[in-house]
DNA sequence: GCTGTCTATTGACAATCTGTCAATAAGCAC
DNA sequence: GTGCTTATTGACAGATTGTCAATAGACAGC
C-alpha cells in the first residue's frame, strides 16, 4: 500500500540503529506470518520506511529473513549462555533446561519462528537452525562431549540418541508453551524439566551398551 | 519459461488422472524446493501442461501445496494402516515403528516435506501435519488410549509425554535417514526402534506417578 | 468416415510482488 | 547560511500469481 512513511518527513537514522529496528520488527512479524504471506510492502509500512530501504540493508527479502532468523537464534543463545557461563548451585543441567523452557514460554512466537518457521525454506536457514540446536543440546546435555567429530557433532549412533532427545525437548517445549498459553492444566516448569531429563538415560543406554556395534559385537 | 507443453499437441486426460499426476509431481518437486522457490511456471513445465491448468485444478498455488501435503500425509498413513490393521505376530508396537522407519528411509524427501516443509507456512497445513502426527503416534503407542479428550487428544500432562516421545521419534527418524543416506555407520532399523521404545517408559513414568498432579498429590 | 457436442486445456491479460538505481533531502561541519 | 555526506526515497523493470474467454481433443450419433 503506502510506500510512504506513515506520516511526516523522512526520518534519518544511524544505520546500525535502523538495522536493529528492522530486525526487531522482523522477529515480530515473521512470528505471526509465514515468509510468503508477508510482503515487503507490509514490512516497510510497519517500519515506517520505504520498500527500497529494506533492500538497501538486506539485499533481498530472503536476505532479510535470514538476518531475522539469525537474530532470533542469537537471542536464544545469548540467554542460554548467561546460565551456562555462570553455573548456579544445584544441577546445572536442569537449570539449563528450565531456563530454556522459560525462554520458550516467554517467547513462544520467536521460538516457533526459529525452530519451525525457517525449516524447509532454505539450506542456509536450515544450517543456522541446526547449529543453534546443537549448541543448545550440548549445553543442556554436557555428557555428549564424548565422541564429537571434527565438526563438533557426535558420531552415528551416539548423535542419534542426542538428536532423539533434542527432538523430545523441542516438541515438549512447544506443546507445553501452547498448553500454558491456552491455560490448560499441565506440568510446571520444574516437572517438565525432570520428565525430559528422565528420558535421557534410556536413550543413552541403548546406544552405549546394547547396540552391539562396537565392543559387544 | 515455456508455457507450452514440452512437445507435441495438447494432451487431454481424465480429470482424476490429471489431478493425481499433478500431485505426484508436486510431492517430488516440493520434496526438493521450498514453497516460494518453486514457481508455478516450473511446476507446469515439469508436468507438461499450461500454468492455467494448475490453477484450474487447485485454485491457487497455495491450494496446490495444501493438496500435495495432504497427499503426502495420506500415503504415510495408508502405509502405516496396512500394518496396524493386520497385526503380525510379535510386538505390534515395534512393528509399527519399524514400518514407520522404513517409510522414512525410503521416502526421506516426502517425509521431510510433510513434517518440516509445511510447518510455518500455513495454519491449515499445520492442522494436517498435526493430525497425521497424532494418528501415527497413537498407532505406535497404543497405551495412549487412556485419557483422550473429545478431540482425540490426551489431556495436559499425558499429552505432553506423548508429544515429547513423538518429537524424539521424528527427530531420530530424520537424522537416521540422513545418516544412512550419507552412508554413515549407524544403528539398524531394529535397534533404533528399540531405542525409541525404550524412551517411552521414562516419559510415562514421569507423568503418571511422580507428577503429584492426580493421585499422589 | 463425417459432424456436433462437451469440456479439458490453453494463452493472452490484469494485478501484485520483488529487486534496481538515479535522484533527493536530512543532518552535520564550517 | 552554505556545502557536503549519505540515508532515504520513488519511479521503473522484470518476474510471478491469478483470471477468463477462446480453443481444440475425444467421443457419440449418424
Amino acid at each position: 500500500m503506502a510506500t510512504h512513511p506513515t506520516s511526516g518527513p523522512r526520518q534519518r537514522r544511524n544505520p546500525a540503529e535502523r538495522r536493529a529496528h528492522l530486525l526487531e520488527i522482523g522477529v515480530e512479524l515473521f512470528g505471526e506470518c509465514s515468509f510468503d504471506q508477508l510482503s515487503t510492502d507490509q514490512i516497510a509500512e510497519r517500519a515506517g520506511i520505504s520498500r527500497g530501504l529494506l533492500f538497501h540493508y538486506f539485499g533481498s527479502k530472503r536476505g532479510y529473513y535470514v538476518a531475522v532468523i539469525q537474530e532470533a537464534a542469537a537471542r536464544l543463545l545469548e540467554r542460554s549462555a548467561a546460565v551456562h557461563d555462570s553455573p548456579a548451585a544445584g544441577d546445572p543441567q536442569r537449570a539449563q533446561l528450565e531456563i530454556f523452557l522459560g525462554f520458550v514460554e516467554e517467547n513462544a512466537g520467536l521460538y516457533t519462528l526459529l525452530m519451525r518457521g525457517g525449516v524447509g525454506v532454505d539450506r542456509q536457514i536450515q544450517a543456522i537452525v541446526d547449529e543453534s540446536r546443537d549448541i543448545l543440546a550440548r549445553r543442556a546435555a554436557p555428557w555428549s562431549k564424548a565422541g564429537n567429530d571434527s565438526r563438533g557433532h557426535g558420531v552415528g549412533p551416539e548423535r542419534l540418541a542426542l538428536v532423539a532427545w533434542t527432538g523430545a525437548v523441542e516438541a515438549a517445549a512447544l506443546e507445553w508453551a501452547d498448553q500454558r498459553h491456552r491455560r490448560i492444566d499441565t506440568l510446571d516448569r520444574r516437572l517438565l524439566a525432570e520428565l525430559l531429563i528422565g528420558m535421557l538415560p534410556s536413550a543413552l543406554r541403548s546406544t552405549s551398551t546394547s547396540t552391539l556395534l562396537e565392543e559387544t559385537a
